[in-house]
DNA sequence: ACTCATTCGTTAACCATTAAACGATTTGAC
DNA sequence: GTCAAATCGTTTAATGGTTAACGAATGAGT
């Protein structure tokens, strides 16, 4: 990515809506978000869901955490899982038990390092979000979130 | 993906703030979002990014687009709209034409095939693109996309 | 005219994601 | 008890994305 954006266009000649403009700028949104959080991340050596990853563990703690449950947990296909553990497990952030009672199943803990990564970023993590969201006041971060939170809510899976 | 998801625990223990839940929202937004469109697009064989560089291509219509304009227009990396055009041109839907006079440059235009399939997709977009924001009234869509794209300028890179 | 920096597109290597097929294990119907 | 079905994790192939390095073409300074 060696260039600047251009605004998204939206003269083509096809019908613009307020559901089409809502749309790409709920893309607009998530691009931004990628391009602020990548380059944090990899400060420390992490990608976003490598991240996201370490919370859910961290939540769970000694808890019992299946791969099919933590792919469910990121909303993110089971296979997906396979290798993203694969590689957090090289380089010693996180591993992976079997369960004697049931050796189909293998229980996904974080090691003390990845406690201690993670503690490290969460050190400055609150302060980048805020960067990311400076655009906003707080009470517009709070209307904005129940806007998206309410699109998304209706197409809502059944089982929480 | 063969699961239900689940709805996005912030009680890790980890500071929860107004910017952490918009960040997760977002996030939530465009996962539902891909989760909506894919199927969508991948009934007529095609993927997000494709009809988006179709759209794009639609717009320019005879004027010259390089791989270089389109790889902005779409905010994307100038190594990703190689492959992504090789498979697309594949498929007979774009074709790139060389600049004589910079023979560096080349031109990426849509054939008559991807101009018609265009066509035919953008019959059905429109309701599409409704169902996927039918939780929102159109007041509440617009008020979103002002809050999103008010996020977005804080970020935005100069030059348009 | 030559050289050297810039620009355009490509390739290679990596990460994240999906669906589909598969192997191993458990469970349940009979 | 046995065997079929469901479950868990993995592998494979495909798509989309990144950065880094590269070759070819252009252009600008001298």
């Amino acid at each position: 990515m060696d260039n600047k954006p251009i605004s998204p266009n939206l003269e083509d000649g096809f019908p613009v809506s307020a559901s089409r403009e809502a749309m790409v700028a709920v893309l607009r949104a998530y691009g931004t978000l990628q391009r602020l959080m990548e380059p944090y991340f990899s400060q420390f050596d992490l990608t976003p869901p490598q991240f996201q990853l370490m919370c859910i563990a961290h939540r769970f703690g000694q808890d019992a955490l299946t791969q099919r449950r933590l792919a469910r947990e990121m909303y993110v296909s089971f296979p997906n899982i396979t290798v993203l553990l694969k590689r957090m497990e090289k380089k010693g952030l996180i591993e992976r038990n079997g369960n004697p009672r049931d050796r189909r199943e293998k229980y996904v803990r974080l090691t003390e390092a990845g406690e201690k990564l993670l503690r490290r970023v969460w050190q400055v993590h609150q302060k980048q979000m805020d960067m990311v969201m400076e655009g906003l006041s707080v009470a517009e971060r709070k209307q904005m979130t129940a806007l998206l939170n309410k699109m998304t809510a209706a197409h809502r899976i059944e089982g929480e």
